[in-house]
RNA sequence: GCGGGCGUGGCGGAACAGGUAGACGCAGCGGACUUAAAAUCCGCUUCCGGUGUCCCGGAGUGCCGGUUCGAUCCCGGCCGCCCGCACCA
């Protein structure tokens, strides 16, 4: 290009993001204090905090673009917003780094969260960074130690022996929800079964309040608040004792619950979990019994799965005797009688269960129907292959006959109640939560065990109980048990030599109640409670839909807990949720079948690619999750360096609504780059009357109208997550104002103005920019502007097109003036060639006209 | 198995409250500019058909049917996909 030519304007990114950033940091745009004044609008936008694994990804660039639209967006329409951020620093990996590259944990952490916050900073988040910290700060942790204190007072942590699922590979203990087809969530080892000595916090005190408060949660994705309920899980029937026929080692009965006791009459045998003492005794008794049990456990429910249909057991030969009737049935062990559940006990009615009677007919065991069907005949009736699950009517049962389902359950329970025998129960299926974790890297657990005094407390003016450093990785197990010193302390009570809790706390703890501590993360106390009243709850938290259930329901757990200790009021801690799909990317394999990044990869025209050095073919793979073993991964850092920030965040908003998994394209982002340097050019090249200079009556109405219809559609997006439509309005704003060269210039600058502010929480960096071409000198930054108001006599037209049908067929289309009457309007209509074509001389039957929309003429 | 969701061009998707289906973008095609390319700009782009300059007709939102003047939207029945829970007694 020869230098006498108009060069072309170019917006440099890298010049500008930065700078930008430095601005707002220097004016302290994103700063909230603890307590907000009087009469503020207060709004809590809250992300997931990051995990610190060493980099940012592509589903963080998401979550945190998502939440900085949200953040910005509120801040221009007024509101005093509160957009922290933070690190749930603590955790496996660090101490795997530290086994494997002698890195101690928390530098490695403390290391990771500077490349991390670099990255997140060059975004350009409106974050108040002022308010950061990581869960492994002892300024956190100690806090969190604090809370477990209270909690322990109030009755809400217990030490408790159970079954609980170990982790042979990572050497420690899994929450259930941790076990996934009986594999530890992080390692993926097989899961066995141990007894142990656990520390527990009582979720299940909480259980029916957990349920019901899922209505009022209105804000929350339906399926969100169905996977928690389905997780509670709450049912109703009756635990009910079975005498043993003979005593063995002391047990005389076996206690079972039911949800059908109205088929109890249909008993035809009683089985037991292979963690059942009942089973313990048989297996002590019988080699074949033991043998059963062992395999059992050894399955875990991995193998459950492979061999789902397969139900087994084993007679113990014990008999239990029937309450009602004083029969005998036999005892078995059966593989699909869950410990944890209910009472690791069931008695079996095949006739009306499916399990119970795949097991009975694989064990020859007797099969009575109960419940009869509407219509069927009582004495021909007879269950095939499938037991009768539905409504119905108790018969071949005593009392209970001729009672439907209902009923007769309620009468059962009646019985069992005069008899002494059982009682009416509701049972729950969420289990206490398990938080000692035998790990170095974690929150120490704040008490001290004495051979005298028990359990005690460690004394709050000792908080935090801090980790030691010279910790030992060489050795496997837990560092914290095996340090020379740290766990020799006097007894608080007695003064006498006693021992540490060596146990930490599940990392799940430490972000069950961050969003409260960033209300106030300075203070001596963990909530300062003036804080959390006004700030609470978070009226937007954003984050992936793989913490749907744990993560949440334990913060909804903490905020219950932290009210019963005083510490905040508060039920519910998260107002309004939303959970962003995955970015997904397409694969690669090279020729040699190895995966390859997608920068090593060149796509061809015709839709093949070759490897960029080799040029060897390669083979494109399915678009899935981003991740590290199939290499589909971008580097955020890569594309933010190349593009800038506010490509990548453009990009992300404009692919695809949020909620959905979105498909990372290198055509997408060029895409969007090629937006941003094209509306610099729009508003740099443009020439303007000065800002404020009014536009003419009547002037340039096509143009005031799409700007202002914009102003009102962008608005509506961003108010429902929508922020791909608002995109594409954005786009059709921009393309009306380069269409517009000849508009009023003062109707130009009115559109590039309310552009540059509704972009602004998208394209931050780009806005500002646009503001300083349209506003050159102005004080402010468009950081600290209002959003632009929709003015609705602008938005209306003078005219109106209608579609125009025959007999619910398009055939024209007619403009006509806004409140233009039906007659003169139907005339219009039927003047149309083809309209009058299309009624071929038939008469009009009908006349339908929906104003601003349509007119129907039916023949 | 139970529960929930989804299905619209080559692709991502849009469509107020039952009212012109396919906005906007990506990709593609054609053209302008250029020695050439990149960049940029202009145009076309659901499918089929008709002597497609302006145009007209038909089909069309997974499939079949229904309600309605009119259905992507409501109802019934299928098919497919996705997610959650999964021996839940």
């Amino acid at each position: 290009m020869k230098e006498t030519e108009k060069a072309p304007l170019r917006y440099d990114f890298a010049e500008a993001e930065p700078r930008w950033q430095k601005a707002w940091e220097e004016r302290g745009c994103f700063a909230a204090p603890d307590i907000p004044p009087p009469g503020a609008r207060k709004y809590y936008v809250l992300e997931m905090f990051p995990y610190p694994s060493g980099r940012i990804h592509m589903g963080h660039v998401r979550n945190y673009t998502l939440g900085d639209v949200v953040a910005r967006y509120k801040r221009a329409r007024g509101h005093l917003v509160l957009h922290p951020m933070g690190w749930d620093a603590f955790g496996l990996p660090a101490e795997n780094a530290a086994r494997e590259r002698g890195v101690h944990p928390a530098a490695w952490t403390y290391g990771n969260i500077a490349t991390m916050r670099a990255e997140l900073k060059r975004m350009g988040l409106s974050i108040d960074w002022s308010r950061e910290f990581a869960t492994c700060d002892p300024e956190y942790y100690g806090k969190q130690q604090k809370l477990l204190l209270d909690f322990l007072r109030a009755g809400l942590i217990e030490r408790k022996e159970s079954w609980l699922n170990w982790d042979p590979v990572d050497g420690t203990v899994l929450a259930n929800e941790q076990v996934i087809d009986g594999r530890g969530w992080r390692s993926g080892a097989p899961v066995e079964k141990r007894k142990l000595s656990q520390w527990f916090l009582k979720i299940t005190a909480f259980a029916p309040e957990l349920l019901s408060a899922l209505e009022g949660l209105t804000r929350w994705p339906e399926r969100v608040r169905l996977m928690q309920a389905n997780w509670i899980g709450r049912s109703e029937g009756a635990r009910l004792t079975f005498p043993l026929a003979e005593p063995v080692d002391g047990i005389t009965g076996v206690e079972v619950f039911t949800t059908r006791p109205d088929t109890l009459f249909g008993m035809s045998f009683l089985a037991v979990a292979a963690e059942h003492p009942l089973a313990a005794a048989a297996a002590a008794r019988d080699p074949k019994a033991a043998e059963f049990v062992a395999e059992c456990r050894r399955m875990g429910t991995s193998e459950a799965v492979i061999e789902a249909a397969e139900k087994r057991g084993h007679d113990t030969g014990f008999r239990v005797v029937h309450p009602f009737t004083g029969r005998e049935y036999p005892v078995w062990i059966a593989n699909f009688v869950l410990m944890e559940y209910g009472t690791g006990a069931i008695f079996g009615c095949p006739a009306h269960d499916q399990r119970d009677l795949e097991f009975a007919r694989k064990y020859g065991l007797p099969v009575t129907p109960v419940v009869l069907p509407p219509g069927a005949d009582p004495a021909s009736f007879a269950i095939g292959d499938e037991a009768f699950t539905g409504e119905g009517t108790a018969f071949n049962s005593d009392f209970l006959d001729g009672l439907d389902v209902a009923a007769a359950k309620r009468a059962a329970i009646a019985r069992l109640e005069e008899i002494g025998a059982g009682r009416g129960v509701v049972n729950w299926r969420l289990r206490d939560w398990g938080i000692s974790r035998q790990r170095y890297w974690g929150c120490p657990i704040p008490v001290i065990h004495c051979e005298a005094c028990g359990v005690v407390p460690v004394p709050e003016s000792d908080l935090p109980v801090l980790l030691p450093e010279d910790v030992d990785f060489s050795v496997p197990g837990n560092p914290l048990d095996h340090h020379p010193t740290w766990k020799h302390v006097p007894c608080p009570a007695c003064g006498r030599p006693a021992r540490r809790e060596t146990d930490t706390c599940d990392t799940f703890v430490d972000s069950s109640w961050y969003f409260a501590r960033f209300c106030s993360p300075k203070a001596e106390v963990p909530v300062l409670r003036a804080a959390a009243d006004a700030w609470l709850p978070v009226d937007q938290y954003i984050g992936g839909i793989e913490h749907a259930i744990l993560h949440l329901l334990y913060s909804r757990f903490f905020a219950r807990a932290m009210t019963a200790t005083g510490h905040i009021s508060l039920s519910e801690p998260f107002a309004g949720l939303f959970t962003q799909g995955m970015v997904q990317h397409e694969s690669y394999k090279g020729a040699d079948g190895r995966w390859l990044y997608p920068t090593e990869v060149e796509k061809r025209p015709d839709g093949t690619a070759v490897h960029r050095e080799t040029g060897e073919p390669v083979t494109i793979g399915r678009v899935e999750a981003m991740s590290k073993s199939k290499r589909n991964t971008v580097d955020p850092d890569a594309i933010i360096g190349r593009y800038g920030a506010d490509t990548a965040r453009w990009f992300i908003l404009s692919d695809n609504p949020p909620e959905r998994d979105m498909e990372w394209t290198e055509a997408g982002v060029a895409g969007a780059f090629r937006f941003t340097q094209r509306v610099y050019r729009m508003v740099a090249g443009a020439a303007l009357p000065p800002p404020g200079t009014p536009v003419p009556e009547g002037a340039s109405r096509d143009l005031r109208r799409i700007t202002h219809r914009t102003i009102a559609a962008v608005t509506e997006a961003l108010e429902t997550f929508a922020f791909n439509v608002a995109v594409a309005r954005l786009h059709e704003l921009a393309n009306a104002i380069e269409d517009a060269r000849d508009a009023d210039p003062a109707a130009r600058r009115e559109a590039m103005e309310a552009f540059a502010r509704l972009i602004s929480p998208m394209m931050p960096h780009l806005a500002e920019e646009l503001w300083t071409l349209l506003r050159p000198g102005t004080e402010r930054l468009l950081a600290e502007e209002a959003w632009p108001e929709a003015d609705a006599a602008l938005m209306a037209a003078d005219t109106v097109k209608l579609a125009v049908q025959v007999s619910g067929k398009l055939r024209a289309t007619i403009e006509v003036p806004v409140g233009a009457d039906e007659a003169a309007i139907f005339a219009a209509a039927e003047a149309e060639e083809n309209v009058i074509r299309a009624l071929g001389g038939r008469p009009i039957r009908k006349r339908i006209h929906v104003p601003g929309r349509i007119v129907n003429l039916v023949a």
